[in-house]
DNA sequence: AGAAGATATTGGTCAGACCTATATATATTA
DNA sequence: TAATATATATAGGTCTGACCAATATCTTCT
């Protein structure tokens, strides 16, 4: 690789890798590569920017722990680009939650301390467009009301787009953390009638978001966020308890 | 790779690298390998795991991008394991931050509303040799009280160890990640007189922490980060103003 | 003793081969 | 005709082995 263009970050960085994962990501924050858009293949790629596949791939790395892209095999497969904040910071953070270093109560405190700042956030900043887009994600939500998937991707998007109507990126990104964490520990437990709760209150808040009802949306929105700790808790204790039945020792 | 001694995460992870990066992540957790030793070198370690040493790279990676290890080169060099909660998220967070997309204010909008929790948690939790860790950081102060950046180490490191004690990993690691953000933002500002004030506030912290005066506490915290922030605030603001006169274009 | 240079160690990069999952098209069969 | 195999091409995943480059340490020369 002779030179990438320019150099970043005051000093160049070390390894090319670091800097063709920093290029990268530049030209995703400017806009410069669509979100959602497929790069060249990994071949091309390195072609390109004139660096050998091995490094490519290790930016790729770098980018995809980041949660900047997307990689699949196949035809119709290759690297996708995807919206920053809503990616989980690291593969490797989901494992910590698996090791039991993280707990639900671990994860509930600080959701608990700063969820209802953004909410607050959200609910002052909110623009007509931004209470429509939530509207919408809920308006398909009646005929699907029997499915746990759909509610629950739903009822997780939810967080999310508030997070990004905060205006915050540092904001978005941890709440996008936290509920990747969360998943991981409570082993994507789902269920039904607890979705269909998660909606209902959701729907509520957004229509009191429209009407800046301050007070009334923090309290429903701690409500949610205890309702759902309560439900994980019971859940998740139970499995436990269950667990030496089951053979896998790891 | 015949197969990594178990399966991970219920479902086996898609790549080599991922699961050796996990492996090597469960084993730094678990403190079969202990933080501060250097593993076997890049081609032996390939050959112990029966992985190629391109699988076994991407795998460095991912924990270098996650903080668990540093890779120097040279003889002396190789793979460090480092404190987890000690290092930064990644690499590419830096870059956000100086690409003006996290400013001053959304930091420490964050800082605000969740580091006073943090300090609560700490004082309620502390013990006898938690109040000595925190003021023997402080013990040597006097002595260095001229050099800038051993008080800017020290009273960085008083953050990180208040988030230990707080005994939440997640908030340890948002702690370790809003520093290392707001130092890029900052753009690595020092100033003697600063960190000064920074470490007289921070012992008086530690005192009032060592009685358990609750209140007390927290306004002094508070007064810290606003310190912190409003003296930031005018040299960067300072700072772009003068930007134009700066050849560099990037 | 001190400076200059040789050497060994360890990560960093490269090139090219081959393996594997998967979407799509084609052929086969009920 | 419609459902189901089977072939094929695409794009990532892995492996090998070579060579480059930074750096600590030892050696040699002044």
């Amino acid at each position: 690789m002779h030179m990438l263009g320019q150099s970043f970050n005051r000093f160049e960085a070390k390894r090319y890798s670091e800097q063709v994962a920093q290029m990268i990501q530049s030209k995703i924050i400017k806009d410069e590569i669509k979100i959602g858009s497929r790069l060249p293949t990994e071949r091309q790629l390195a072609d390109d920017l004139k660096v050998s596949r091995s490094v490519l791939r290790e930016a790729l790395r770098l980018l995809e722990a980041s949660g900047y892209i997307d990689v699949k095999k196949g035809p119709k497969g290759g690297i996708f680009v995807n919206n920053v904040f809503h990616k989980p910071i690291s593969v490797l953070w989901k494992n910590l939650a698996d090791n039991g270093h993280i707990t639900i109560d671990h994860i509930f405190d600080v959701r608990m301390q700063f969820e209802p700042y953004v909410m607050m956030e959200a609910t002052k900043n909110a623009t007509e467009k931004d209470i429509q887009r939530l509207r919408d994600l809920y308006v398909d939500v009646d005929a699907h009301f029997d499915d746990p998937v759909y509610l629950k991707n739903r009822n997780f998007e939810f967080h999310v787009i508030l997070a990004g109507i905060s205006g915050n990126p540092i904001l978005s990104t941890f709440t996008k953390a936290l509920l990747e964490i969360l998943a991981e520990a409570a082993h994507n437990f789902l269920d039904l009638p607890f979705e269909q709760e998660l909606s209902r209150i959701h729907r509520e808040i957004i229509e009191l978001m429209a009407q800046r009802k301050l007070t009334a949306v923090k309290k429903m929105f701690k409500h949610d966020i205890l309702f759902l700790k309560n439900t994980l808790k019971k859940t998740v204790e139970r499995d436990e308890t269950h667990k030496q039945s089951k053979g896998g020792e790891r």
